[in-house]
DNA sequence: TCCCGAATGTGAGCTGGCTCACACTTGCTA
DNA sequence: TAGCAAGTGTGAGCCAGCTCACATTCGGGA
């Protein structure tokens, strides 16, 4: 099957270049590509919900997911973003409970996913890998470590200030430097306040020069002042 | 020196008991005892401040200790009430960077720590510890995850419903059941609104029958309608 | 090229929860 | 056992941000 040995190529070659897999043995991540499925998902799509069993790790190959929550109200929460490269489903995958959150592809995406009856033997087989999951998850727990200490912040102001600074930070190095692709409805559900406020106070930081707006996307012009705003409680050092 | 055999014997036995350690060889215990220090803190002492280098870590052993932030304003936000048997300064340790989150005794206490130097070269040679430390980063996960997720909620009610429910089932299997040592002015910090509105609800609540109040614990008599009001979001299965 | 849905922009009230300012209660400790 | 600090209880006024209700603008398909 020539497609088969196509597709399991460009498996080999996208995490060959992963920094999570790029250590491992070419033959043994062969090997490990010929259990892995990739499936792709249009705009909307559910890729996991919150209950469901954390049975499969997945990959981001290409396109956004967001992880989240949908409140029966209609009401939402977003946790995170995730772009290509980027692992999702770890923490269930990780310690065998169920899913704490909802995955629903942002845009049209391609995923990756190992079935833990797979992946676990061959985890624990390697040192290695368990301490870059190790690595992974200290990362993930600062991003929502950070997440909760806007709690403390009580303003509008401070809140937002700070989730563009963070979002500019991880996202912001791509083509226009400071351009954050999100928008202001998802803004509104990562900060927990209305869009309307957060279009009040975007606009006012644009009269000062600070952002550009743009549909589907944030250009931070001077993240400075904007770090100021947020900084309040990281007056540590 | 018999005082640090004794000293010695605490620490293993203690570790031993731990649910973290207990799978360690007797023996490899005793070595890794060796090297790990205890010390005392007296109510409202420093354990160790965001910023500074994660470079130990540490096991409650008496007493509670809480993680949080303080901010410059006097504001400050709390993540965690840990109390013995706890890891802290995990993550930090963990991924080498520095501290994210202050750590204050909040009453006297005695904590264990190993320092990186002696401590990583052991965890590294084995696997079965490092596999315990990311089921430990997955439970900090997600003990953190449903704490954003109340950004979401909306309404003071939800929120300190569902910190109270989450606090009585972490803790309230101790004595009376459903006593939660927590004071207003923390589930103010730790909930992001006033003591004064917590206060209220917690009283109309006392009024009909949900709780009793005592001076720095709450006990909660009946978790069910409480459950209900945390729920809203949680309609998931 | 036209259309449609998604995203953004904006005004006008209303109100939940904040702040400030106190009194009261409890339990430790000297 | 008196005193004091920490914790709790409560009123009054005010305002940031919410909700509701639209208009507008953009961008991608048929």
């Amino acid at each position: 099957m020539p497609q088969d040995t196509t597709r399991l190529d460009a498996k080999v070659a996208f995490l060959g270049d992963h920094p999570m897999f790029a250590d491992i043995a070419r033959d043994a991540l062969m090997q490990l590509c010929h259990y892995a499925k990739t499936r792709r998902y249009r705009k909307g799509a559910v890729v996991f919900s919150k209950g469901d069993p954390g049975d499969r790790l997945l990959v981001v190959m290409s396109g956004t997911v967001k992880i989240g929550i949908s409140a029966a109200s209609g009401r939402s929460t977003i946790f995170n973003l995730v772009g290509a490269g980027e692992l999702i489903g770890e923490i269930a995958f990780l310690d065998g409970s169920p899913r704490t959150a909802d995955a629903v592809a942002n845009t049209a995406c391609e995923i990756l996913s190992f079935d833990k009856r797979d992946f676990q033997p061959f985890m624990e087989s390697q040192p290695a890998l368990l301490l870059k999951f190790i690595a992974l998850l200290c990362r993930r727990l600062r991003w929502v470590s950070q997440h909760v200490e806007q709690i403390g912040l009580p303003d509008l102001q401070s809140r937002l200030a700070r989730t563009l600074v963070r979002l500019g930070e991880r996202d912001g190095a791509k083509s226009p430097p400071g351009k954050v692709a999100v928008t202001q409805q998802e803004l509104s559900e990562m900060i927990g306040m209305s869009r309307e406020s957060i279009n009040r106070q975007l606009r006012a930081w644009v009269a000062l020069g600070w952002l550009r707006l743009g549909h589907g996307h944030i250009v931070v012009l001077d993240p400075a002042p904007l770090r100021t705003l947020a900084a309040e409680d990281t007056a540590v050092d």
